[in-house]
DNA sequence: TTGTAAGCGTTATCAC
DNA sequence: GTGATAACGCTTACAA
């Protein structure tokens, strides 16, 4: 039953055996031109006995498509926990949705000499159709001089609003705001907020939620209560807080390593997490189930947005120039016991505009 | 100084520029049959000058390379925490190592249809030089059907001993022993090993160095020590270990997540770690520095085998044949609080066969 | 050392 | 509907 020949079978192969030309079977292959519903069957036929698979390096060359998009990152240097486990999600959504339509990823970190020259190996290479850009740490040279070349585009996890670049991206403003607006609703009256850095893109917004919430329970924002510290991820920005005149009854930390990291300088002080001070977090990340208490933190779809990126990119590829369109992805608190017992979201109205 | 015509340069084109045949142009860059110095450096110039790139598409068509290899993950359902950090590493040190010789790296999750018919759709379609199989959940009769086929292969944290395919693996073994050796130059007599289950392959090594550091030592290896259990990563594992008769003085987790369930279980006994208990991890995951105390754990070097794969597999590539390799990945031990200040290792003796 | 020419497996532009 | 035929950009014998 084993056929002798291990050479691979081209479209000429199958061409031959259904007794046609070689553009026929192309045209059917790719649904192009007419082909009659008799010789498209007998050439799918074909196609199965031979086990036929087109080879993507000629279509590639004939067709100028790959087939393939980039995903890439940049690691910036000084940046505390890797985030590798969060490219990780969204790559495993690129991947499930360009399956869908034959697109595979090809993974490439941003090296030195790329970052200088605001390029990248594989575009120049032909390697891919596109680029899926992750996280806040890639150049915005790069990405213009991208967007320049008409390379198509789509950011993840980050936006340049003034550039009008197609992205995806967390709704840290309304995640943030349903958070605090959460704890206020627990009766909390002082709410403490620590990042590793206020200068993030994302943590700059979930700050902005905070304030709004705030603002629309009526609280005073008081700068004091915002803390950043870079070194050790919020830890020294928790001590500061818990050491103030009028110490907090609540800390919304930026992320789940924030908010861990607070966990532990609250612990320091031997207060007890919910009884003395509550915490949420954001990321709803590994961890958030495993710490002690079980975190409440908000829920980011992070293989979701993988998933829409693949998506708005194949778009982009295959029609020319769609506008240009930012994605928010909503968010989903996740109450766990960080905040005291098993209560229940009813108590708290959500962002109703 | 820009130039108008944006068409893309080829191998003609700096041909034509230096005045040369394009066989001679394509020799040079490959370092292939012999090419005068000058022409060479005539050439290097000319393709500075017009920033030309070569296609990898056409190259691939014309050479049957396509400078790819595929990076492939299997999720297997029911497998708890996922580990997407995990892949994440190992795929930072595929590509990193990988650019360094022009290879790119597509990741790939196998789905359904591909387990079924033990195929990849990325090897038929020509689109990968060779793979890197990532993590134990990899199906055997893929592996054997790939192997076949002849498809350049290496496999990471994951071996069949018997089939002989190169593959890089954590020497689970040693890192296990050198860990409770550790534990037992504490002081320590009954140690306890929690892990999720036990039937998997890293776990099971694991099991293993920690037998033969108990018999090195002299203890008594008593199996109702070893518990498992799957739902929740270790956690009613220790909590049946506590409430033994005899309960340990110290566990030894298969792993970070069964270790951070274990510090739970602990804690839930109002027991104190590491005064009443002490308890070492394995893999130094991303938490490990975080927990509560921080957590003392066997360090895996997960981007190193990803690099590490990635030279295997371009040699497996280039030259046909070599003779498969097991490479045994050392670990080391991290000493961090969870089982008492901060206790040198210079008190006990590391494996020496 | 260099050039010529024939592919590599597709797609695409024409005619028919 | 279908079939020649010419690309696509590169590699690679084989000549020179």
């Amino acid at each position: 039953m084993k056929s002798l020949a291990q050479k691979t079978v081209t479209l000429k192969d199958i061409a031959k055996e259904v007794g046609i030309s070689p553009s026929t079977v192309s045209r059917a292959i790719n649904n192009e031109g007419r082909v009659s519903e008799t010789t498209k069957r007998r050439i799918s036929e074909a196609i199965k006995k031979l086990d036929y698979h087109p080879n993507i390096m000629a279509r590639g060359l004939a067709s100028k498509k790959t087939k393939s998009v980039g995903f890439v990152i940049s690691k910036r240097r000084g940046r505390s926990l890797d985030r590798t486990s969060f490219y990780g999600k969204i790559i495993e959504g690129v991947e499930k949705e360009g399956r869908k339509y034959g697109y595979n990823p090809i993974f490439s970190v941003i090296n030195e000499e790329e970052r200088k020259s605001a390029s990248l190996q594989i575009v120049k290479e032909n390697r891919v159709d596109g680029l899926i850009l992750a996280g806040c740490d890639i150049d915005k040279k790069l990405v213009l001089s991208l967007k320049e070349r008409k390379i198509p585009l789509v950011l993840v996890d980050n936006h340049f609003d003034k550039e009008k670049i197609s992205c995806v991206v967390t709704d840290n403003l309304n995640g943030a705001y349903e958070a605090v607006t959460y704890l206020i609703s627990l009766g909390h009256k002082r709410i403490g907020f620590v990042a590793e850095m206020l200068s993030d893109l994302s943590f700059y917004e979930r700050l902005q939620g905070y304030k709004l919430a705030l603002k629309e329970a009526g609280l005073n924002y008081e700068e004091n209560l915002v803390q950043e510290s870079r070194d050790d991820i919020g830890y020294t920005a928790t001590k500061k807080l818990l050491e103030s005149q009028l110490p907090p009854s609540a800390i919304f930390a930026a992320n789940d390593s924030a908010a861990i990291q607070a966990m532990r300088a609250i612990r320091k002080k031997r207060l007890r997490i919910p009884q003395d001070i509550a915490i949420v977090g954001f990321d709803n990340g590994e961890v958030a189930p495993y710490t002690n208490p079980p975190l409440t933190t908000v829920r980011v779809f992070t293989k979701e947005m993988g998933q829409i990126a693949m998506r708005m990119l194949i778009g982009i590829i295959n029609n020319k120039n769609p506008l240009p369109v930012k994605n928010l992805m909503f968010t989903e608190l996740v109450i766990r016991e960080s905040c005291g017992g098993k209560l229940k979201r009813e108590n708290f109205r959500p962002l109703t505009h």
